[in-house]
DNA sequence: GCAAAAGTGTTTATGATACACCCATGC
DNA sequence: GCATGGGTGTATCATAAACACTTTTGC
């Protein structure tokens, strides 16, 4: 037993994890109608990782990643820690979103947890398989189930923020693969942002930047013509970046 | 006593209030030397509110106004509290700044603290009173004290929050009195962002949100002809926002 | 009358937006 | 040969930036 002179909340942390569902390059047609006046773009999706729990309280309910943080444990570990735990992603982009302390947000006991941002890609990390005996997976944030505690409000919180960086750092290529298309990084963008863009406004735009870099190689095994394939080139970015570089795409 | 299956960390919230360091219009020598060419601007300067701490640890250093959560007191309610008790302080704009919880940055035990971003005028709120015993005062944001635990760096946080919340929201109205000359406003801005603005285009901006409405009066008591006051429409600005609405100035 | 800050428009440059056709590939 | 998405440039519009003189007031 550990005991204080005045009470002590406890402390959580959790991880509101988006990636990009990317529609399958082959599979062309599954229910492909409305695609008369659409601007060309095959919209991948969104996601985040739920977990389902198998403790009370919320038993069954899905939730986001996370638990407690140890006594001697700094916050950003203790996210990576639980988050390695209870669905096997590791390595990637976090950023704090903030805290989350009504009082009653926690049945058990006063729990303030400490939100956590974070992206992975898919290809690196295909469809996180949980190393604990609960579930786990992606859920497209414009159809989710209902959450435990207040993690809606965190994931709405999560996407706001994905939003905004968004606009003035190239996190989008977290969520990608090394290797990607053009096409994807806009699909990316008009998931992220909830709008459809103009392909050769964002391509000049892209471009513009210096930070893409195109490859000799092309996309395979699909069922028209095969588009070039680019990588960040993040030591480029780095450099810029130290010398006060603003994105703004 | 309260005894706990685990060990659970304190929870604290920490204020950065800033404020507007108003060079006195009416003395106008005091120190005037590189006016030459100055863009014409008299900088308010951007300050903090510190306390001078009378307990251990850092008993005698100068810390952000803050303290213990209560166990069933919300976040915010607790930041307000512990500002209004240490500094006379109440009624002012306040935003969630994030989470510090390195595991040593108390050297009691683990403390985790969340950091609040607030703002206020220091004409409604001249030169803050503390209600408690200790110490209270403002500093220029350049010229700061050593600060006890990690409060460096969530003042530091608190500025860059405060740089890009200026981009997108008109808070800058949080810093002034009710009626100020746009001359004021372009000083703020100046004092946050760092950098001096051109007057004429500056004005222009300021006037085409339609969010500052001149006033019949004119400021007084200075040794020059004397600026029209304006106050920011506040009904308006929450009129546009509710219909998405982007500042940025 | 002079010092000190208030007030006021136009021109130029830059970035954002709108927009439509040909190309390569797989079937 | 046709369906599917890949790839490309220009003209227009809106916003940002640069820039200097006259006005009012107190002393």
């Amino acid at each position: 037993m550990y005991s204080y002179h005045y009470p002590h909340p406890a402390v959580t942390v959790d991880c509101a994890v988006f990636g990009l569902d990317e529609a399958r390059p082959a599979s062309s047609g599954e229910d492909a109608r409305r695609d008369d006046d659409r601007h060309g773009t095959t919209p991948g999706n969104l996601t985040v990782l739920l977990i389902q729990r198998d403790l009370e309280p919320y038993a069954g309910a899905w939730a986001l990643p996370g638990g407690f943080v140890k006594i001697d444990e700094d916050l950003e570990a203790a996210a990576l820690r639980e988050l390695g735990e209870e669905t096997g992603v590791r390595d990637l982009y976090l950023e704090q979103l903030g805290a989350f302390g009504a009082p009653d947000r926690d049945p058990r006991e006063r729990v303030i947890t400490v939100a956590y941002l974070a992206i992975v890609n898919l290809f690196d990390h295909p469809v996180a398989a949980a190393t604990d005996a609960r579930n786990a997976g992606w859920f497209g944030v414009d159809d989710l189930p209902a959450l435990a505690f207040d993690h809606e409000r965190i994931v709405a919180a999560g996407l706001e923020q994905l939003r905004a960086t968004v606009r003035d750092e190239p996190i989008v290529f977290e969520f990608l693969p090394q290797e990607f298309t053009l096409r994807q990084v806009q699909s990316l963008y008009e998931a992220i942002l909830g709008e459809s863009l103009d392909k050769r406004n964002f391509r000049k735009k892209l471009h513009a930047t210096s930070l893409i870099v195109p490859l000799d190689e092309v996309e395979m095994d699909v069922a028209h013509r095969a588009a070039q394939l680019h990588r960040f080139d993040r030591e480029r970015y780095e450099a810029l970046r130290a010398e006060g570089y603003r994105w703004n795409a």
